[in-house]
DNA sequence: CTGTTAGCGCTTTCAT
DNA sequence: ATGAAAGCGCTAACAG
């Protein structure tokens, strides 16, 4: 492979010369600027992004941590900001953390150790003290789906309550009264977040909020299917559920199946994310869009703007979800 | 950040010590091997992955370059090779191609210029011939999904005849006769050859094979509804449709439900790959299992093996596919 | 077993 | 505008 050194050589000039064309400085003269082309044409120069870093201590990529690869969130996401980074003639370094805390922090290790210029995390396990405290290292980075008041402008995220809100508003306004609700994990924030949402709907319908109605699952599509269990084996009655992710929806309903109840005439869901699978449920699962997409595009133009200086981009850090309607609610 | 330098100081020993207990090197005492480490550990010395590859041309990474990163083939295909490479120790560092010659081709250099010590390349649009070229050069790779007979021991791959001729042969034993077919491209070779086996159980079965009942699709959902429109439309008759893969005959299947097709009873689907998405269909897709994360495993045993030399590695490059029952089949 | 000494290929002051 | 020279932090002969 050939070095600057050969470049330098061949174009009759010095290294430092071949650096400065490399790296579009200016104050470089025309001339040399065509020697130093033509001889990098010659010889199929291309330069050793390793010899640049170490040299320069950037690299013109950023890392992308994620707690999993797979799952229809992460692909989307994941490849919004591969194109993006991609064409502003950046390169993404992608690894995962499997959700694991020890994990995620080696994989956070290893991306600040290659010399990354910036990193996009989307993590779950690292706490907010930990992300507080990398705030103060010299590595920039946003956080995705999370918000931490302390580093707010940092992090994008999703308004859910407003999510759980347009959920509840929806199936009360096609005439339900008698709505369950199957949540994530209530440790996590967008959990707790979506079922307050949900039940500010209620309490503007004047709809009381039953604790026997509400079931706590954990964002898997089996969790659902147990939760429709649980609420017919409570016997409580509802003629419609939320569900705070189209995961367990899809779950949940598999299980009304099994209970041979129609949906959605005797029983009606909506979901939440508008997972791409939705459109493939039967009934098509009326759900609420998460912009994932949008998020992930708008977290690179954050790094764009502040680590690369296309200072002309604009930054907002929250994200409105909005109702998808298909066919798995029924009219009374 | 502290260096190799100052640890050496610390520990009152010279860098080449430091070096050696980083890089595990035999005929290094252990009183400087403890020495070293608990400078290290005082320190907090964190080695310098780019200097480091820098001076010895190796990274301790595999750079993995995949078409695209969403799909839920993609996803599971990249969390085992990462799950795989994090257990042996190694870094991945995921890129996207998009789809594009040009830009697969961008990305492979990128990670050669990252110093990868070998490649995991999962592409479409680079050709044979390139990956031929490639093959000379000095980063080892692996490909995955295609077979080039020239590189064939580089090559991990589904058998897809198989495939194709257990979905026939599945169809025919419930006693299906007129069997329609929705392809993937015919220009990609696992389409020719899922297309190839069905063929061949047809002919075992002595049922003639049918062109009026072949439609080409393009692998996209959108696709298997077109074949679907398209063979109704031509007045053909069929009590089964075979399809290349899951998102076609999800398509189709919703297709099938907008002519008011009952599904198995008026019309029964087998798909292909085994998707996620497929237990969440309504019916569930009865199709054949393509194993991609074991696929992904051994392609890493590979790299394991030949780059990283853990000999004991057995390797094997085709993968069998088989069926998985579910209840989109009706039996006569 | 340990230390010395050149680099790896490039960037970046500092002169000129 | 250009060149000389000193690193960036580490590895790898080589010598002892």
């Amino acid at each position: 492979m050939a070095t600057i050194y050969e470049v330098s050589a061949l174009a009759g000039v010095s290294l430092s010369s071949v650096s400065r064309v490399l790296n579009d400085h200016e104050h470089v003269s025309e001339k040399t600027k065509k020697k130093v082309a033509a001889a990098m044409k010659e010889l199929g120069y291309r330069p050793n992004t390793i010899a640049r870093s170490l040299a320069s201590s950037r690299s013109n990529s950023v890392g992308v941590l994620v707690s999993e690869l797979h799952g229809p969130f992460f692909g989307s996401m994941l490849s919004a900001i591969e194109l993006e980074l991609r064409n502003a003639g950046k390169h993404a370094i992608i690894t995962a953390g499997h959700s694991d805390e020890e994990n995620e922090i080696k994989g956070l290790e290893f991306l600040i150790d290659r010399n990354c210029d910036a990193l996009i995390l989307l993590v779950d396990a690292i706490s907010d003290d930990y992300l507080i405290k990398l705030s103060k290292g010299k590595t920039p980075f946003v956080i995705l789906n999370r918000n931490i008041s302390e580093i707010r402008d940092n992090c994008f995220y999703l308004d859910n309550e407003l999510g759980g809100y347009l959920a509840a508003k929806h199936l009360i306004e096609q005439g339900h009264k008698e709505i369950a609700y199957i949540s994530g994990p209530l440790s996590k924030q967008d959990s707790t977040e979506r079922l307050i949402g949900h039940k500010k709907a209620l309490v503007e319908a004047n709809i009381c909020f039953k604790e026997n109605l509400l079931y706590e699952g954990d964002y898997l599509t089996e969790s659902g299917r147990e939760g429709i269990n649980f609420l017919i084996n409570n016997k409580t009655t509802f003629t419609a559920i939320a569900c705070s992710n189209d995961e367990m929806a899809s779950g949940a309903m598999k299980g009304a199946r099994d209970h041979k109840l129609l949906i959605p005439e005797q029983c009606s869901f909506i979901g939440f994310d508008n997972a791409f699978f939705t459109e493939y449920l039967y009934p098509q699962l009326t759900t609420i869009h998460f912009p994932v997409a949008d998020m992930a595009i708008m977290s690179t133009h954050w790094i764009l703007k502040h680590v690369y200086k296309q200072k002309e981009l604009v930054i907002k850090n929250m994200f409105l979800p909005n109702l998808i309607e298909r066919q798995s609610i029924q009219q009374y």
